[in-house]
DNA sequence: AGAATGAATGCGAACGTTCGGGTGAACGTT
DNA sequence: AACGTTCACCCGAACGTTCGCATTCATTCT
């Protein structure tokens, strides 16, 4: 294990003080021009790097950026971590920062881990995901006057940074979508009424219907889990309605709800994209493979991250950023479920 | 921003030297029960936690494990890497440990990165994912004695710690359920010579043919990228051979190509799961709601990431950890596609 | 009684940086 | 000749810990 080369040793191999190699590395120094080149040589003949962990200790930051995400069960899918986690860390590499994830705990303990980590000065900042109303992560930080940036809103009545995904937008793409082909029964299978992101997506769904004047009857909203296996239930629900109430396309808050509103229909015999439209939310990798390919809402994961990245940099540098609340918009991706 | 405490303020209120705060705080000190008591109060009452990074610096570690992952291209899913992450933060953390992810970079510029964080100090150790054979980052991490763990093999002839899922096993289970519901033309999707997992699920099939006195034609190993396009088309070749050759079941190197297959079969008016038999290999999370749901090779992630933290742990506190190299099974989910 | 022991604590130094103030030499100015 | 300036560099201190050694005081032993 090559023994780590320190400042000072470069700075005997130059022939300096090494507070001196120190200022040049920094470039806030006088130096002459021949000084200066011999300790970039001997910086270079050593490989000498400058001790991170010293650097912050002197700097009192740690250059960190706490994420910490809620681990899925095996059964569901994380496709966006992936994006979300190496957009964050590229965008936080080129400005010197590093990622630091930690494990997500439930309920009271959930805020000990982001105390433990500013207590211990482990991270200069956190970018909080999955959030939703009342989350205690957000009253905590705001308490704490503590950089973080938030994948997603809450409350209304808090005023915090945030970076989010337009999901009225979005229904309102699919919705419009539909109307344009035709549709005028459209159903939507949506999630629990605590679910922000849930009531803002179908929100949406219920603004693109009233502006094209269609009514919404009762039946057609069905609240539940975003599971597969609620997904298919309501469809079921939905599809066996009297022919005068049922709905001609479902549009579902997730893909996973909307592959089972895909199985439902199939169960009956219907076939997706004509007897019945069906469209998605997130365009998980594997939508594109289902019979039909489905069409769904793709968000644009990397852009967030790099945004909620950029923002908290600029919280941690201390000058408040242009814009401290970001709303992106989805796009819809058509293939042949609708 | 509440002001960090430090030792020193804890010490303050104890009437103690900031010292022997610390002493106390790891254990090793003689003190009397009175001011231990009065050292451990005024620690609770000030909320004191010991900073870390002056603590890194002192004891020249960062308590940071370096994992850099080859982040997916849209279309392609990592399902994997939210519970080898999070598993690997959890068993991390239990050790004062934490997970630190960076960039990964293609061709030479790969080692670099591993380079710097070595150098800079920010990383005692590392976990790699994504080997191969010739992966530069061993001969370089070797060469350098610095302690890591690599998920996956590569050439035989060297000698490292390694976690692993044993592939042959993988596909001999898949390919004996075949046999054992009477197949015996079976055929193999498999990925190019220079992969080395891909020629090690390879040499399952074909170990579990022999086993089984079956022979292989040469027609039925078809080689190719992992992807659906390539899957839908090398079934497809595989189910237009004359009668005589055409095998009755497909066991693909991953889901993506099983899907692909899937679709093929579809194409050509085959029931899967009756007329053909497909199984695939990664239990991806949208197999179980494919038509008809997909039989598959689950990988054991979260026992992988325990294992290469726990033996990455114990490589770096120096002692040679019991197991330098762990094969983990997979388990054979039985679905309806076979 | 004087010395040796031990318990309880203090103190200085060090980890590798950065930063603000020196300091001496060379030079120009009056 | 005395003085200010600038250049090019050095030096001490500090960030918050931990660690080894020293110190004090009370107690016990010979």
């Amino acid at each position: 294990m090559t023994n780590k080369i320190t400042i000072k040793e470069v700075a005997v191999r130059a022939g300096v003080s090494y507070q001196t190699v120190s200022k040049v590395l920094n470039g806030q120094a006088q130096v002459s021009k021949e000084t200066k080149q011999r300790i970039m040589d001997a910086v270079r003949e050593l490989g000498y790097r400058p001790n991170q962990i010293a650097r912050n200790m002197r700097a009192k930051r740690s250059h960190m950026i706490g994420y910490s995400w809620i681990p899925t069960d095996p059964n569901q899918v994380n496709h966006i971590l992936d994006q979300f986690l190496s957009s964050m860390v590229l965008e936080a590499e080129a400005a010197g920062y590093h990622l630091l994830p930690f494990p997500f705990r439930e309920g009271q303990a959930l805020v000990d881990g982001y105390r433990e980590l500013i207590n211990t000065g482990l991270v200069d900042g956190f970018v909080i995901s999955s959030v939703n109303y009342n989350d205690p992560r957000i009253t905590f930080l705001l308490e704490q006057n503590f950089p973080f940036v938030a994948f997603g809103r809450s409350n209304a009545e808090l005023d915090f940074p945030y970076v989010d995904i337009d999901g009225v937008d979005g229904l309102c793409q699919a919705v419009e979508y539909l109307i344009s082909r035709g549709q005028r029964r459209i159903a939507a299978i949506a999630w629990p009424e605590d679910s922000r992101v849930g009531n803002e997506r179908l929100g949406g769904y219920l603004q693109a219907m009233q502006a094209h004047g269609l009514d919404v009857q009762t039946q057609w909203i069905e609240r539940g889990e975003g599971t597969f296996e609620f997904g298919r239930q309501a469809a079921s629900r939905l599809l066996r309605l009297s022919p005068s109430e049922r709905p001609t396309a479902i549009v579902a808050l997730n893909d996973t709800q909307a592959i089972g509103a895909l199985h439902a229909a199939r169960e009956l015999g219907l076939e997706v994209g004509q007897d019945i439209l069906i469209i998605g939310f997130d365009d998980a990798p594997m939508s594109q493979y289902l019979f039909p390919p489905m069409t769904t809402v793709r968000q644009p994961i990397r852009e967030a991250g790099r945004k909620c990245v950029e923002i908290l940099l600029a919280l941690m540098k201390g000058n408040q950023p242009l814009k401290r609340n970001v709303l992106l918009q989805p796009e819809l991706i058509l293939r042949d479920s609708a």
